[in-house]
DNA sequence: GCCAACGTTGGC
DNA sequence: GCCAACGTTGGC
């Protein structure tokens, strides 16, 4: 089982918006990246957890954490030509995005900002807090999971 | 709104 | 394959 770190603006969609969603449940689409896509594509598994992070706002940072529940398929907005996230390259053909379906499991009981991360040496090599990163999808290792959450007791 | 840092595109 | 131009991300 992994864990990851999944971007969204919560001017677009919020971890509440996820949170309102029928069975709490949702496809996280709109991946547009390579890497990211190679990510959820190859390595992002069913049963795995991700940090749901609110970028490009007032409080950047983490806001809670969901679980994936299926694995990678074809991202449908990506051959609609009505979705902003259209890719004329894309088709159900040849689906060139993809996408996986998440679940809502809890916020944190407070936002553990970016401000905060940075602050720790013990995260000085996550993938996040490098420099000109712009990764909308990465992982977490393990003990890197484990010492942000350990950073609300 | 600014802008650094990056990824992508496309001419050559 | 190079690389300039362009578009996007995302913190501030």
């Amino acid at each position: 089982m992994k864990y990851w770190l999944m971007k969204s603006e919560p001017d677009t969609y919020s971890i509440d918006d996820l949170a309102a969603q029928p069975r709490r449940t949702d496809h996280w689409d709109g991946i547009r990246n390579y890497q990211a896509r190679n990510f959820m594509r190859d390595e992002m598994k069913k049963g795995d957890l991700a940090f749901f992070y609110h970028s490009n706002c007032s409080e950047p940072g983490i806001a809670g954490i969901m679980e994936i529940v299926r694995d990678a398929y074809p991202d449908f907005t990506s051959w609609d030509p009505g979705s902003p996230y259209h890719d004329p390259k894309s088709s159900p053909d040849r689906p060139r995005w993809f996408m996986v379906d998440v679940r809502f499991k809890r916020k944190l009981k407070r936002i553990i900002t970016l401000r905060e991360l940075k602050q720790h040496p013990e995260l000085g090599s996550m993938k996040l807090l490098q420099r000109g990163n712009r990764l909308s999808i990465m992982p977490v290792s393990d003990r890197e999971w484990r010492f942000i959450l350990s950073l609300m007791d």
